[in-house]
DNA sequence: TATTGTTATACTCTATAACTATA
DNA sequence: TATAGTTATAGAGTATAACAATA
C-alpha cells in the first residue's frame, strides 16, 4: 500500500505544479500579443484548419472542448479579418465548411519567418535540441489528459 | 544551415502544440469546477502558500505572473472564504502577510483523500508512473519558458 | 427528433488607471 | 520618490439559454 500511496502523492503533486505553470504559461504568453492581435483560441483555430483541412464550427468547438457558441465568436474574428472564409457544405445545407485563405496562409508563412511569436522565440532561447525533444513527446502525454 | 532550419522549425510545431493543448486543458480543468467553488488561479495561490509559507500580495502577484490589482481579486476571494488571512507585517507597515487558515489546511487534506480534482484523477486513470515522472520533469521546461 | 449554427446575455479572470498610505 | 495595497472600470474569453434552419 506504501507504493500506491507514493503513486497518489506523485499525482497529486503533479496536477499542483501542472495548474500552476499552465495558468503562468497562458498569462505570459496573452501579454506578449503573440501573432498581430490574435487570441491564443485563434491562433490554435489557424493551425488547426492549417494541418488537418478544411472544417466545421462544431467539429472545430469539439476539437478544442470548446462550445460551439464559443467557437462561433472566434470564427466570426477570424472571417472578419479576412483569415478564414466559409462555403456552404455540398450536400448537408446545415454546414458551413470553413478554410484558411490566400492571405491566411501567407500570412502564417512570413509571421513565422519574422519570428514574432513570443512562445517560439522563447522556446529557440531557453530550451535546447534535447530539451525541445523531451518537452514533445510530454506534449502527447498532456495531450492524453485534456482530451480524456 | 539545415540543422538550424530543422531546429526553428521544431520550435515552432512545438510552440503550436504547446498553445493547443495548454488551451484545451485549460478549459477542460475550468468545466470541471475542480476544488469547491475555487478558480484555477485560486488553487495555485493556496498551494503555494501551503508550499512556500506565508506571503504578501504583490510576491504572489510576482510568481503568478500577474498584476497586483488581478491578484488581490484573488485574494480577497480567499479571504471571504475563510481559507487565507492576513497580518499586518511587524516592521514594514505598507505589507500584509498572508498566511493559510487552519480551516484551509484541513480542507486541503480532506479534498486530497477525497480525490475531489479532476486533474488529479486523470492523471491517476491516463498515466502510468514512468509517464508521471516524464511529465513531472517536463513541467521544469515549462516552467522555464513561463519564467523567462 | 437531432444537429448545425446564430443571437443575446452573463459570468469569470485579468488588465489599466487612479488613489491612499507607508517607507 | 518608490513601494504595498485598494477601488473602479474595462476588456477578453467562454458559458448558458433560446432560437431558426436543415436533416
Amino acid at each position: 500500500m506504501i507504493g500506491s500511496d507514493t503513486e497518489a502523492l506523485r499525482a497529486s503533486a503533479l496536477a499542483v505544479d501542472l495548474r500552476a505553470v499552465v495558468g503562468k504559461l497562458k498569462r505570459r504568453s496573452r501579454e506578449q500579443a503573440p501573432l498581430g492581435d490574435l487570441t491564443e483560441s485563434q491562433i490554435s483555430v489557424l493551425v488547426r484548419l492549417e494541418r488537418d483541412g478544411p472544417a466545421t464550427v462544431s467539429a472545430l468547438a469539439r476539437a478544442e472542448a470548446m462550445r460551439p457558441q464559443s467557437m462561433g465568436a472566434n470564427i466570426a474574428a477570424l472571417t472578419a479579418a479576412g483569415l478564414v472564409s466559409g462555403a456552404p457544405h455540398p450536400t448537408d445545407g446545415r454546414q458551413t465548411v470553413l478554410s484558411l485563405t490566400d492571405a491566411c496562409r501567407s500570412w502564417i508563412m512570413s509571421s513565422r519567418e519574422a519570428r514574432q511569436d513570443w512562445l517560439v522565440r522563447t522556446i529557440k532561447a531557453q530550451l535546447d535540441p534535447a530539451e525541445i525533444d523531451q518537452l514533445a513527446s510530454a506534449i502527447g502525454l498532456l495531450r492524453r489528459l485534456a482530451d480524456s
